[in-house]
DNA sequence: TATATACTTGACTAAATTAGTCAGGTTTAT
DNA sequence: ATAAACCTGACTAATTTAGTCAAGTATATA
């Protein structure tokens, strides 16, 4: 079980865009510069992020992206969810209709890994990017 | 993020194995069968799980395999550490003297995927053999 | 002792996924 | 006008996964 780059990339972006978002849009080349993520693969993902209402465009010179909803309000789901991001533990779960293994029951293990899923998606469900943010300047004290 | 398929099995296989474990050793060949697992996979599988002395082999006519231990003292954790599945978060972590993103400072997320591989960890290791039996055994009733 | 059953090991491979790159746009502040 | 910055889709190399395949070794039982 790993998670991929595509969230961890999303969620340091979306904590630098926090961070800088003053007065100005902050632009994906600076980000880009910050954090060391290629500026196309950025923009792959922010494209996913302001399609899910995350993030705002300001397009044209001295553009970038502002943050479209408060910090406290981003919660780390939201997020993972826009760049489909997703814990998937049960490949069971893909044909429905059927149980598991094919069988017309469920698989010994099945109810474990809803459990998991559970579990982990509490801690995304209850982080926000607030929270990352008061953690990162605590840290810097 | 997602679980892979060798972890689910060596979960699904012990779970059989444990359930089956009376008097006779269980074949790898019965729980293939019941299942649905891949024979060669399940030897793969086992061959792990044997040097981590979870389960025990017995050779010849009749032979196959026993718990090593009592279902309440193997835990997932054991499972997935025999069988290499483990929860990668962060990739920043491969280079340790670095900190992330070749920076010699950690990246601006760090502690939160060591956060949440503690949350992870902590749900493995509270689950054990024993207790995945029983939830089954609650639902056939 | 023959032999079938079952474990044991290592090498190999096809398919899927990831982590990007690349090219060619469009929009808009200055 | 033009440069900065967003926007989009197609493509690809590397890695990982999920097995298969082949060639054994060990041993209970007839």
């Amino acid at each position: 079980m790993r998670l991929t780059s595509k969230g961890r990339y999303a969620v340091m972006a979306l904590v630098d865009l926090a961070k800088f978002n003053d007065i100005n849009p902050v632009s994906l080349r600076d980000i880009s510069l910050r954090q060391g993520i290629s500026l196309d693969y950025l923009e792959q993902i922010f494209s996913k992020l302001r399609k899910k209402a995350i993030v705002q465009s300001v397009r044209g010179n001295q553009g970038g992206y502002v943050l479209n909803k408060k910090a406290n309000e981003i919660k780390l789901t939201n997020i993972f969810d826009a760049v489909d991001e997703k814990v998937k533990t049960v490949q069971c779960k893909k044909e429905s209709k059927k149980g598991c293994n094919g069988k017309p029951t469920k698989c010994l293990t099945h109810n474990l890994w809803d459990e998991l899923e559970n579990h982990i998606n509490d801690f995304f469900e209850k982080k926000s990017l607030e929270d990352l943010i008061k953690d990162n300047i605590e840290r810097r004290i």
